[in-house]
DNA sequence: TAAAAAATGCAATACGGTTGCAGGAATATG
DNA sequence: CATATTCCTGCAACCGTATTGCATTTTTTA
């Protein structure tokens, strides 16, 4: 995973986002973990940027499509970095776990969103598809 | 759409709720609208019953499979009515599409929830699964 | 180098969800 | 039938997360 800073700043430069120190910092933290991160998360991670700062950041890096946002049904939305430019194609997404015993978020790389076939008149932008239930960790709860 | 108070109260006998005077206002309004509404949907719909009363009752609801709770990305959960018994398993369960210029769910009955294999070790409990775009009306943005 | 624009931090606010508590209705118990 | 108990309801307060307004600092532009 990528997490020096000129390759961040670098990443950032090809998506035509200026790289200013809090969005690299955001960036970074975001790569270094490899699954969905919330606002409240990084605020710990970041100490002591501020809230207010990282949420303008996620929400620019999520209109110039650098991460996913991902509703997993608790109460705050993840975010993860999406480092290829091509995963917008909704068949590239993977598809999210999220476990309701331990309260995380996984990824699942191998199984990836399935299409489906929207009635006509419709213009898909994006697509959510979280599974739920209990992780390998926290058995049949 | 069932919509008649006896009906009403009939179907959430034999759902096991007790048909108390809120609950029959709840579930009548969730019949009568054939798509998902948030609590302040119902708050407005329902007035003057109060916002905690509503909550509750959805949070009944919701425990005994009367409704499916449907997290489209909104900052609120929506509230979906489920007539019959067996549309818990996931196969028989709609997508369901956000329309990020009006804000409305919109319930797809024609496509089901493609389902996806988890690795070993998931127990799977529920499915969330919400296209986004424009809407017919709504059209290209 | 001055003016304009952009980024940041702080504080305040909005919003949806949730809980504690007390009064009242329904139900069970003697 | 009277009383105890449980359940339902509304009110008000609260919580956590998201979001905005504004002043300050930094960067860019002219």
């Amino acid at each position: 995973m990528k997490s020096n800073s000129s390759e961040v700043e670098r990443f950032l430069v090809a998506r035509g986002v200026k790289p200013t120190p809090n969005r690299i910092l955001v960036a970074k933290q975001l790569m270094i973990y490899n699954h969905p991160l919330s606002l409240a998360d990084l605020e710990i991670e970041l100490d002591p940027m501020d809230r207010a700062s990282i949420f303008r950041v996620l929400e620019l890096f999520a209109s110039k499509d650098l991460v996913h946002v991902i509703e997993d049904g608790s109460r705050s939305v993840k975010y993860e970095i999406c480092l290829s430019v091509d995963h917008h194609h909704i068949s590239d997404q993977h598809v999210h776990f999220y476990c309701e015993k331990c309260k995380e978020t996984i990824c699942i790389e191998d199984v990836k969103v399935p299409e489906v076939k929207l009635p006509e008149g419709y213009t898909l932008r994006a697509v959510n598809y979280v599974l739920k239930g209990f992780c390998p960790k926290c058995g049949k709860g």
